[in-house]
DNA sequence: AGATTATACTTGAAGTCTAAAATATTTTTA
DNA sequence: TAAAAATATTTTAGACTTCAAGTATAATCT
């Protein structure tokens, strides 16, 4: 009598590594039409775009580190893509009263509208790219994300 | 008498959204992660990773413009990764008889066995990092990124 | 054949990205 | 309080990136 057995008994890291073969795809291919749409349109780009998302998500302004930290972009990067969005007259540096070595880094009104046009706009082309999944599906897979994200932020915080 | 209304018509435009921003913050960490375990075990990065594993597939070699195209990055970018890991002795760049103006790159022993181990931990890696789904539902996901980007790959070719 | 066009690749400029070193400024410790 | 440790940010070095221009070679046209 044999017993019933997997001749792959592993055959789940094999499905694994192909979900992250096809998300990094997809994500890629999201980001490049992104990108493409960012300049196109508004002549930005965008890590640009994501820093002002988070400087509207926190309208108090954050700190360099904070903002590196929620854009999990390097520190020194930060530095470059502020200073360019500070050009633009979209943010702005207010110094940090009793800590010298800190600063806020806020959205100024210019960068509030600029931002509110923009992001308006990336939701319709997300919602165009993604048309291919429906809105239960959309939710289904954002929970699963949802809960990978946070176990990996659970193994190194 | 009122017609019974959703208060947000187009609520699945919200649920694709929050859809791309999961998949981009999924997509980030496990790439951080990727990159520092690569740069910290075998002293590589995720550039020359990929470079291997397509020369890998294709055991007969690629042309430069055939890499760039399988990885979808741009011809003068092959180039530099490619004469790194020609210095490192893990790929050759062979002449095409007949055509002098081209040459096949390769893998060479040493490539092949270091991409071996390494490929080995990359699975064992996302096996490990996704281990938040099972086989059943990465299969289900995978599917639904397959069909979006077929989908995307039919609108822009 | 000789001139044009196309292909394969490399080079160079300009910019982005990460990781690590350097700087400046608190905060903590002895 | 002086020294050490921690924090916030910038600077730097080097890999990666694209795009445009350049070089060499091959194929095509007249």
């Amino acid at each position: 009598m044999s017993v019933t057995q997997p001749v792959h008994p592993d055959n789940a890291s094999k499905d694994r590594l192909r979900l992250w073969l096809r998300m990094l795809k997809a994500s890629r291919m999201i980001e490049t039409q992104l990108r493409e749409n960012l300049r196109a349109e508004f002549q930005s780009t965008l890590p640009r775009f994501d820093v002002m998302a988070a400087l509207s998500r926190y309208q108090d302004g954050l700190k360099m580190s904070q903002l590196s930290d929620v854009l999990r972009v390097s520190n020194g990067n930060v530095t470059g893509i502020v200073d360019r969005l500070a050009d633009d007259g979209c943010v702005v540096r207010v110094p940090v009263p009793g800590d010298r070595r800190a600063s806020l880094v806020r959205l100024t009104k210019r960068g509030h509208e600029e931002f509110a046009v923009q992001a308006k706009a990336h939701e319709d082309w997300i919602n165009d790219i993604l048309s291919e999944f429906s809105a239960n599906q959309a939710v289904t897979v954002s929970g699963h994300l949802d809960a990978l994200v946070t176990a990996l932020e659970g193994k190194a915080p």
